[in-house]
DNA sequence: TATTTATATTGCAATATTACGATATAAATA
DNA sequence: TATTTATATCGTAATATTGCAATATAAATA
């Protein structure tokens, strides 16, 4: 079918794997690592620091602000990328969870 | 196309992709949650826990598996899965950076 | 050994994703 | 106003994902 079953989990389910989904690319990892290394917002230099074409850097950009993982402001006729915390904030419960399972795990088996 | 161009990005930019790609479903979030929940191996009552057929959750277990955030084993004619330390241990560093970047960040544009 | 139980694999239909050329839009500038 | 520059949208081809029925496999048990 190719069509998740939404209405069978959890809306934070859902959300988060709305989320994990939106990073799950090498394209969006970059681009969130890019916003990060240069330290504050960029204007108009994305398309240049990926090895695709255009459009489709544009698009990948859509799927990272539709998901609420980065914002957008035109300035002039550039536009203004930037990470959003809410984004990254709600995913962020998510590994702390898991990670402070981990270090107390106990009943290993596998 | 529907195919990526993982030779144009790093090899950690593709592992971590595949790692994300990996959580992002709500079933794959449901098992995770599952393994955390019952805080131990979970033995054969992973179908019964979601709400999709028995071929499907098996499918999602397996990618969960490829990706290398579980581990199964066989324990009799049943199968024990728990979480893998180490796929998450390699998405750690990576969300630790970008929180760390969110909780000092200046040059506030958007 | 036959049956039951648990899980995996195969095959396939429906839908989603990825990528990009062509084109549209919209602000800046000549 | 015409042109340039930056980004978005449309349309489409190639491929991937999701889901499940049918079936296979493999261990446990009757």
């Amino acid at each position: 079918m190719g069509i998740t079953k939404t209405e069978h989990f959890t809306e934070a389910q859902n959300e988060l794997a709305v989320l994990a989904k939106a990073i799950g690319h090498p394209a969006r990892i970059a681009i969130i690592q890019h916003l990060i290394k240069v330290n504050s917002c960029v204007c108009g230099d994305i398309v240049n620091e990926l090895p695709l074409a255009q459009p489709t850097v544009s698009q990948h950009l859509k799927e990272l602000k539709n998901a609420g993982l980065i914002k957008g402001n035109f300035e002039g006729n550039a536009i203004c990328y930037c990470l959003n915390e809410e984004g990254f904030e709600k995913i962020k419960d998510f590994f702390e969870n898991i990670n402070s399972y981990l270090e107390n795990k106990k009943n290993q088996c596998c």
